[in-house]
RNA sequence: GCUCAAGUGGCGGAAUUGGUAGACGCGCUGGAUUCAAAAUCCAGUUCUUUCGGGAGUGUGGGUUCGAUUCCCACCUUGAGUACCA
């Protein structure tokens, strides 16, 4: 009996923790109710995958601060939703699975049992009820449920957001698809509301495809064959897989996509109202690349011989004719004023040229031409237009000036109603047109430097290259064409340095200036980037400069006062643009705006703006991922009714691509639709009228990760996705804390189908993260031991060779202990010493030995706090066997390791494992010790050794409560210290969790701890509060000290002690007294003392009077409370 | 190259709004306790010093009575990104 109490009354760590652990699991004490009084609090970790190493210190970094901040939150009056679950997909399990044989979902599931035991170790208050696993179908089924949802979308620019795809059929039957403002494939073809009807199914199910925003096409994708995949753009680290780091190519392929582009303006947007780290929405910004500038045709110089025909006019009369119209007449101002706002298929250009002939201004789309009475050649030119399928409705200067709203609406009518039969001819003369004369275009964000353009760039695949090359060059271009093709992505990434190009003999001609400029291709143009092509201004863009200078090409100078003759200027403010015509004398902002004016007024471009991101690519041809809910009708994508979901994942026999390189699905023998019982069946049934082939890709990581932290707001559901009551009480997440290598990945996906979600009204807000909060990596310190690696100097010639290897086999290994060598030489004497001493080495033989230095890894558990290395465990290591008779030479009698901070990882055999430090010094001094390291945010080293801090400090946490043996609490009132000791602690640690500092507040219970133990407190009005205080930390302790207090709830359940400041209120001050800003000493005085009585008394002092040695002093600053200042 | 972040004792780090630099902890030194070790407790621990003091927060300037904190330039390290026109 007397045993079992004095048992009870010492800190046991491990009998605590898990009877703790146990009453949360038994009382699901930190289960959250989907209706409350109290207001919601929302803390989550990123999804974490369960891999098979399990989790070492570093992992549940940022699971202990929510943790805490959750635990927080309840105390302080919240209803607090903190789950957890397992993104369970994924590639680590599948190429297990390939290796072994063994099914992904058998590892996944003893990696998740791992996982699970130790996230419990460490005593954090989730709640389990809510679990989700993204290779669980009742999940899936909801993530195969929104991939329908996506297909049967499409993105109108006019609403700015994603609709219903039945509202754009609903159109393309009205008015065909020219008027529609959407977010599509970029080569969409324009149809009339008759043409829609005319297509047959299967044709318009193909139109359809271009504008839902998932959709399948062929791209261009990074194919890994190690992997046997196609990977997205950000699995790809340095031109190598991120898992693996094995090679990637590029390779077309057909491929379901999602139209993440539509959306980049809105992710971008929404970034401003998310208090997100700003490194992190930096490189989202970065991600998406918005870019603002102008898109400009350069038409290609005419080959004379080939194109001239009489229906054309020369470029030299055409520049000609623009030049005679470039100043419009005020009537023609206030026309197009009223023209240019329109948009679409109703859009208008002005000063355009039909056949031969320049027209005032034109709506392609709809075949009419407005033009302003008088010209001479009236007759000839309306009846050359309405042969073209044209109409043409003339104005006068005077109508237009009068009334030009009546002029609109008339051309309006024009619009609708269209006397003159549309033909094909039309669109014969304008592809003709386009066939004749070649066009480039290009994005440029500089437009206000056209004038410095002196030749243009086309990539080496640019589809033009093959057509504008001339005979003389074609041999040249071909051969480095050839030659760009063969360099892999990684290659040219790499190689940024080596300037490479041909010239195709052909020439643009300047839209501003009429001059003609040479056309080039070079590698340094991207394909994949903009049209392909670039304008090059060599005096404002480097890489340009490089390649003008390389291959001799004049480099104008168009800025004012800059010396371009080492570099390009490419700064923008405050350099003025010169020798540019309409743009000289001005400055960038207002050369920009000017340039992209002129531009649209001449109908030679436009301002753009371009987005770098691309359209995601969401198949992966693997096994263990989600099955797409797709079949394949006449070779057109179907999808699967939603009541028949989820389509489960077939059994396969083997994990790999088939022999004719179809994914691994397509090893399932039951993988069809079966249409008409509308069920999954074998596939020989295919031979079957209503039986159709089953999509065989699967979908990437990331799509059970984007929508998560939607459904664990009602995790359960087996209707929905999750309730419109969850999803309106729980909202979105108010706390996300996770790794920064998610910013381009899973943040930027799930906030994209969060909008997506947003706009279809399936989920309340938009954004579904208010704060995040990165943590940063924990560091291993490795431990080196250094070994002595002899070799015999070359080219002695003084024995021969077989006694030399005698020499070398005698001597055994030895390892130097650290601080008795600061040089690799030092190293080698004090080694040659130690052999010789100890006779292990031939004196005679000594300069012919070499001894190099070789640090290695030692397991970092074989070395104490103070660097001393285990010997006898690091000879016995499994790791070691070739080191079991190897020889230390120390000091003072010991070997020090070296240390190296790290990344923590199995090969440096520097990794941690929590569950050792839990059975060592318990889950409560893991989790203040990981707080205690360092700011959140930052990366910092792990070093096992500090941990006995935070251990001694429970330890005296737990005496407080003791006298001896026995629990020892008193009744009696709080002294004013112990007072103010608490509230102290109270108002620090509650700004500390407010502002995520975790670090700070384990000091500040420290020198609580140490104050009240100074103190002898052993008050319960003080006692009681401090463990409340205590528990986010260290739950285990803190319930166990609740209990022995004589409470029957949690702990989780008392309220946040409050912050009284009466208790600080100081009577005097401790004041610094510094001299020129310097603090010599310090003087107590009373905090009610005026100015003029502080300063009495401080020129009164003696140590002021020894400081100023005689001096008067020019000025005294005193800022009462705060400190006094003397000057001179 | 570009963007961002950070540089403070032997180490991790603290310093609220510009007001006593180095809190708290590790390690180290000395002492107590112990047959001994571990554990525990006490004292000291930025550097330098002629023991009065002096210097000191990556470097050099600036603003200020006063700067780790604000401004400018530079150096170093880390992270992200990379022919993005």
């Amino acid at each position: 009996m007397q045993l079992l109490k004095e048992k009870q009354m010492q800190y046991n760590h491990l009998e605590i923790e898990k009877k703790w652990q146990k009453f949360w699991a038994e009382n699901q004490t930190f289960k959250a109710s989907n209706n409350s009084e109290k207001p919601k609090y929302y803390v989550l970790d990123m999804f974490p995958y369960p891999s098979g190493a399990g989790l070492h210190v570093g992992h549940p970094l940022g699971y202990i601060a929510s943790d805490i901040y959750a635990r927080y939150k309840r105390h302080k009056g919240f209803n607090v939703l903190h789950p957890q679950g397992y993104d369970s997909f994924g590639l680590p399990a599948e190429q297990y699975a390939i290796q072994t044989g063994q099914h992904p979902a058998k590892t996944t599931e003893e990696n998740v049992a791992t996982y699970r035991r130790q996230l419990d170790n460490i005593g954090f208050s989730f709640d389990w009820s809510r679990e989700v696993r993204t290779s669980n179908p009742e999940y899936y089924k909801w993530t195969q449920w929104i991939f329908i949802q996506l297909f049967n979308s499409w993105y109108n620019k006019d609403s700015d957001k994603a609709e219903d795809i039945s509202t754009l059929e609903k159109i393309f039957k009205k008015e065909g698809n020219a008027t529609v403002n959407a977010v599509s494939d970029e080569d969409i073809t324009v149809f009339s509301a008759d043409e829609w009807k005319a297509f047959s199914t299967k044709e318009q199910e193909e139109i359809l495809l271009q504008y839902r925003l998932t959709f399948l096409s062929d791209t261009e994708v990074n194919w890994c064959p190690a992997l046997g995949t196609v990977l997205a753009n950000d699995e790809i680290v340095n031109g190598v897989s991120e898992r693996g780091s094995h090679p990637v190519v590029r390779k077309k392929m057909t491929q379901w996509s999602m139209r993440i582009s539509a959306y980049a303006q809105r992710l971008l947007d929404g970034l401003e109202n998310i208090d997100w780290p700003q490194p992190l929405k930096d490189s989202q910004t970065n991600w998406i690349g918005r870019s603002q500038g102008a898109m400009v045709s350069f038409e290609v110089e005419n080959n004379a011989t080939k194109t001239s025909s009489d229906v054309k006019l020369s470029y030299k009369e055409l520049e000609e004719l623009k030049e005679l119209r470039q100043n419009l007449s005020k009537a023609e101002t206030t026309l197009w004023d009223e023209l240019k706002g329109k948009k679409g298929a109703t859009k208008f250009r002005k000063k355009y040229t039909v056949g031969s002939y320049l027209v005032d201004f034109v709506c392609v789309a709809k075949n009419l031409i407005v033009e302003f009475e008088g010209k001479e050649d009236e007759a000839e030119r309306t009846a050359f237009f309405h042969k073209e399928g044209f109409n043409v409705i003339r104005f006068t200067n005077e109508e237009v000036l009068q009334n030009v709203v009546k002029v609109v609406s008339e051309i309006n009518f024009a619009i609708q109603f269209p006397k003159v039969e549309q033909t094909q001819s039309k669109q014969n003369v304008i592809s003709s047109e386009v066939e004749k004369s070649h066009k480039i275009d290009v994005f440029t964000t500089r437009p206000d430097t056209i004038f410095g353009v002196s030749f243009m760039t086309l990539a080496p695949e640019h589809e033009l290259v093959a057509k504008i090359t001339t005979e003389a060059q074609k041999a040249e271009v071909e051969a480095y064409v050839e030659a760009t093709a063969k360099r892999s992505e990684r290659d040219r990434m790499a190689d940024v340095k080596t300037i490479s190009g041909a010239f195709t003999g052909a020439y643009a001609i300047h839209p501003f200036s009429g001059e003609k400029v040479q056309i080039w291709i070079g590698d340094y143009v991207l394909a994949s980037y903009g049209t392909g092509a670039v304008m090059a201004v060599p005096c404002g863009d480097q890489r340009d400069y490089d390649f003008a200078k390389y291959f001799n090409i004049p480099i104008p100078n168009i800025f004012e006062g800059v010396d371009i003759s080492e570099a390009a200027h490419t700064d923008k403010e405050g350099t003025v643009i010169a020798n540019s015509d309409f743009l000289s004398g001005l400055k960038y902002k207002k050369a920009l705006k000017l340039a992209i004016y002129e531009l649209e007024k001449r109908g030679i471009g436009y301002g753009k703006i371009n987005y770098r991101l691309r359209d995601a690519v969401f198949s992966r041809q693997r096994y263990w991922g989600e099955p797409f809910p797709v079949y394949y009708k006449d070779g057109m994508p179907q999808m699967i009714d939603d009541k028949h979901l989820p389509i489960v994942l077939p059994e396969v026999e083997k994990y790999l691509p088939t022999e004719d390189g179809k994914p691994p699905l397509g090893n399932a023998t039951e993988w069809a639709w079966d249409s008409r019982n509308k069920k999954v069946v074998s596939n020989d049934k295919l031979k079957n009228k209503t039986v159709y082939p089953l999509e065989l890709n699967t979908m990437p990581g990331w799509a059970g990760s984007s929508w998560y932290f939607n459904r664990y707001m009602d995790a359960t559901n087996s209707t929905e996705f999750a309730s419109k009551e969850s999803l309106e009480y729980w909202k979105e997440v108010d706390l996300y804390i996770g790794g920064s290598e998610h910013a381009t990945g899973h943040l930027l996906y799930a906030r994209f189908w969060q909008k997506f979600l947003f706009d279809k009204g399936i989920v309340p807000v938009d954004e579904f993260a208010k704060k995040l909060i990165n943590q940063g990596m924990i560091l291993g310190t490795s431990a080196f031991v250094y070994k002595a690696t002899p070799f015999i100097k070359n080219g002695c010639g003084c024995a021969d060779e077989k006694s030399n290897d005698d020499v070398i086999e005698k001597i055994p290994t030895v390892f130097v202990s650290k601080n008795l060598f600061k040089s690799d030489d030092e190293f080698e004497t004090v080694v040659k010493n130690y052999l010789l001493d100890n006779k292990l080495l031939d004196p005679n033989f000594a300069d012919l030995v070499m001894i190099t230095k070789t640090p290695i890894h030692s397991d970092v558990s074989l070395v104490n706090a103070s660097d001393e290395l285990d010997i006898d465990g690091f000879k016995n290591h499994p790791l070691n066997a070739d080191y079991k008779n190897a020889e230390f030479v120390l000091e003072e009698g010991v070997y020090k390791v070296g240390r190296e901070v790290e990344k923590m990882s199995k090969s440096k055999y520097n990794v941690v494992n929590p569950d050792a430090i839990c059975e060592e010094y318990g889950a409560d001094s893991l989790r203040l010790f990981e707080m205690f390291l360092g700011p959140l945010e930052q990366a910092k080293p792990w070093k096992t050794s500090g941990i006995s801090g935070v251990s001694s400090f429970l330890k005296k946490l737990w005496k407080l409560f003791f006298d001896g043996e026995t629990l020892s609490v008193s009744d009696d009132g709080p002294t004013k210290d112990e007072l103010k000791s608490l509230h102290k602690t109270i108002k620090k640690v509650e700004e500390d969790i407010e502002n995520f500092s975790f670090n700070t507040s384990v000091s500040t219970f420290m020198i609580a701890v140490n104050e009240l133990t100074a103190l002898k407190c052993n008050k319960r009005a003080i006692l009681e509060p401090l463990t409340v205080l205590v528990s986010p930390y260290a739950p285990h302790i803190a319930e166990e000290l609740w209990s022995l207090l004589g409470h029957k709830d949690s702990i989780s359940t008392a309220g946040f002690p409050v912050f009284e400041a009466k208790h600080l209120v100081e009577s005097a001050k401790n004041y610094p007294i510094s001299f020129n800003g310097k603090m010599r000493f310090t003087l107590e005085l009373p905090l009610d003392m005026s100015k003029d009585e502080i300063e009495k008394t401080v020129m009164a002092h003696e140590k002021t009077i020894a400081q100023l040695d005689g001096r008067t002093p020019k000025k005294i600053i005193i800022v009462p409370g705060k400190i006094v200042n003397i000057v001179g």
